[in-house]
DNA sequence: GCCACCATGTAAACAGTTACATGATTAG
DNA sequence: CTAATCATGTAACTGTTTACATGGTGGC
């Protein structure tokens, strides 16, 4: 056996990132928060030491930037070994989704605790998708307005568009279980 | 700070199940793959060391059981001082959702590789889930043969809808960001 | 004066996956 | 005879989160 092949995933995230354009760790925080962080979300914690880790692979290059007043950014840029790796990573068969709802595992086990505490449960998911939607479809008016002009974020676009129906149909579920609480509640001679 | 309460979820998630019946780790695996994994997975890894865990708290506690031929079996029942922490967590404010989506973060890179390739890609994902969907919807139509019997079911009915809210918002997705691909493929001086 | 934001990083703890070890039974 | 299933567990590794450490700038 040579080697069980270190696939990190976040690293390409960071790499594809940096693919587009040169970054310091910190604006690599920023850009996932307004993109891929809806379905790939990663910290500080692992934004720095993954950096360190390319470079020392020889796929990205660090400089620190002076800039008078607020402190030292190190602009990390994709090397031409870094862009090879990542084209060979886009072509290697795709890991499975994972997701991790905690909020099904409570109400799987809903029958423990009031029918009153599930429905609010569920209402406070419905209200925070609510408000996710909102600004997914912001997102998503501002990107359909540069569309024409360059085809560059039909990818983007794609992603956005998955969240859009991830989310609708979460709200859908939530008005739908709802419902079903609701009509258990007011059936005669049950808890 | 007294300390920082060990919040293992996938514990909950087994001391949830043995609420319900004594069982093995063997068993909770497969009770797991034909119940929770839809939203909370977890192997044998996890499951052995969690119970060895929980039995130290003496959340569960396990007896060993002969069974001719077969290997010895250790069945877990929760205890009181179980069923209490269970209930605990129960009410406590729930994480946010965590999802992981391997092909989106390959997706929002897709102008990096053939147009095809990422049609291959979501081709394949869309016949996954067209799976999938009919499996869980055989679920769906036996939990509701026995819902009005006993309403126990009610809770797991509403996370198998959920997964079909989920699976048909997948479908949905698929076919539509397939539609866009291909009409960006037809569009003349394109790459 | 205080809080939010800019900016980088390390260390410890926790969670999760994969491989290994062992061995019997049963169905094809 | 071979593969799948039954059954439990450990060890090593990888990945992720959280806390800590440090310190300047700008707005209210």
């Amino acid at each position: 056996m040579v080697q069980i092949a270190n696939e990190n995933k976040t690293a390409y995230a960071i790499l594809g990132l940096l693919n587009h354009e040169p970054l310091s760790g910190y604006d690599i925080r920023k850009r996932i928060d307004g993109s891929i962080g809806l379905f790939w979300d990663a910290g500080f914690g692992q934004i720095y030491p993954a950096l360190k880790k390319l470079a020392d692979k020889g796929l990205v290059e660090g400089k620190a930037e002076k800039s008078g007043g607020r402190p030292d950014k190190k602009i990390y840029r994709i090397t031409e070994k870094g862009r090879k790796e990542l084209e060979k990573w886009l072509v290697e068969p795709t890991a499975k989704e994972h997701v991790r709802y905690e909020i099904l595992l409570k109400l799987f086990f809903g029958s423990l605790v009031d029918t009153e505490r599930n429905i609010e449960t569920i209402k406070e998911f419905r209200a925070r998708y609510t408000g996710l939607l909102e600004t997914l479809e912001g997102y998503e008016r501002n990107l359909r307005l540069v569309l024409p002009k360059s085809q560059d974020h039909l990818y983007y676009l794609l992603t956005v568009r998955f969240g859009s129906h991830i989310y609708r149909a979460y709200l859908n579920w939530a008005d739908e279980a709802l419902e079903m609480l609701r009509n258990k509640a007011t059936v005669p001679g049950d808890n």
